[in-house]
DNA sequence: CGCTGTGTTGACAGGTCTCAATATAAGTGG
DNA sequence: CCACTTATATTGAGACCTGTCAACACAGCG
């Protein structure tokens, strides 16, 4: 497989050679940032949208009280920063949270796509919708959860997420977040998180090493977070086709 | 202005007439459906997408254990249902709270659209990306703030939307939730919703009538509530011009 | 006129926060 | 390589916010 995210497009539509060629065209080198380095500001004019290619990356918006809301994790193979093509300014920071190599996108490129290359447009559709379902998801857990099964929630998001996009291990995963990213993304205290950490492995659902955590029984822990099963859509009719009955017509 | 909610399209691009036709072509006729009538239920097939043109409705999740979380409240002039694009099966209930008139566009024809317009599928991206912002607003909400903060919050989403929309009063609006709607909004209790509603009303922030809530003093309430400010784009340039550069050439 | 949906109020229990101290690991500069 | 600083994680005690349970008021509606 090529080094392009295109992975995460091609979940949801089969590429031709021409829509692959033209996002790599259109797409920007890959760069590599360091760790803690923001890659956006909050408030910075909006021109491109990134593709997280490898490493972590956060979203986060910083409040007028210094408190700190991770609104999302990046993993490799996401797209970052297209929500703001919705306003003038930034909304968020994207902050790399280990050493990360990402590719742009101008917006005037992303354009191209919606002209050229509709069927792409509508898997990043598609893949925007996926990622408001991922915000609804943690809409429902923060609304009523404990702060237990919100951990165990956001652990098995990130779980899931890895195992769609890289091969690894059945029952371990790479783990980069602190406990204050933890905090920040739950809303909870870093206090908390760490106790909450503490019980969760005490009761036999995670062990911790250094930057993974394991899980010896992953559908225990799936119950008892009590997230719901996504089944995701790949390669929908209407997306597959779209152009194909005009063009033959 | 025409019937058709192409208004909320119309916020990010102007639709050119052959536009605005193909998609009045595609959508379906107008459908009333009464109060507490459900639209579409959780784990029905997806094939339609609806615009929702009078009335409020709400989208929710039954959990196990009984709890309802709404993820969403529409308000008319309002897309319904894109997110499940990206699944298999309805991840959520859409339900009427009041009498509602919508009209729905099949998944083929919103296939057609990314053919055929792809300036309204941009617009219809950019809807998307919007509706991730609220989203992530909410989940900012929801982390850490009190609940009087965040009922304030949901009031002021509530407000700023039909200010956007509809010409209404700048100091009141309607309102159609019952504080248990309100609670499986905000994760709280309906007893906890209805202790900080007067706490809001009897601070002045709210005045409260049959169906209505009036600002006194919205600045105010918008201070307390810390919710951020948000500034749409209109019309950015990337999507107004797709396809123009490419048919000159 | 009774019924159901909705809103209000009180007392108590429980989860999470705050504040504070400490331990451990990870960098950094000499 | 060591000393120092910083970041991160842990633990405890008490306060506060919100949930639970229960009872009641009120309205709309058949």
């Amino acid at each position: 497989m090529d080094r392009v995210p295109l992975h995460r497009l091609a979940e949801f539509i089969d590429p031709t050679a021409e829509e692959a060629a033209l996002f790599e065209n259109l797409r920007g080198y890959p760069r590599s940032i360091p760790r803690r380095a923001a890659i956006r500001q909050q408030g910075d004019p909006v021109d491109q949208i990134y593709f997280l290619l490898d490493g972590w990356a956060i979203s986060f918006v910083d409040l007028p009280d210094g408190q700190r809301r991770i609104v999302k994790v990046h993993l490799p193979g996401g797209v970052m920063g297209a929500p703001r093509l919705a306003l003038n300014q930034a909304a968020e920071t994207l902050m790399a949270i280990t050493p990360v190599t990402i590719s742009s996108l101008s917006v005037h490129g992303f354009g191209t796509i919606f002209s050229e290359a509709p069927r792409l447009a509508a898997a990043l559709f598609i893949i925007a919708q996926q990622e408001r379902l991922n915000l609804k998801d943690r809409i429902t857990s923060l609304g009523r959860q404990s702060a237990l099964q919100r951990l165990a929630a956001l652990l098995l998001h990130v779980y899931d997420r890895l195992q769609l996009t890289s091969d690894v291990d059945q029952d371990k995963m790479d783990w980069h977040l602190t406990q204050q990213h933890v905090a920040d993304s739950l809303g909870l205290t870093s206090v908390h998180v760490s106790r909450i950490f503490r019980q969760l492995e005490s009761q036999g659902f995670i062990v911790r090493r250094k930057h993974g955590i394991a899980f010896p029984d992953v559908e225990a822990l799936r119950r008892f977070a009590g997230a719901p099963e996504r089944e995701w859509v790949r390669c929908p009719a209407w997306a597959a086709n779209i152009g194909r009955g005009k063009r033959a017509a």
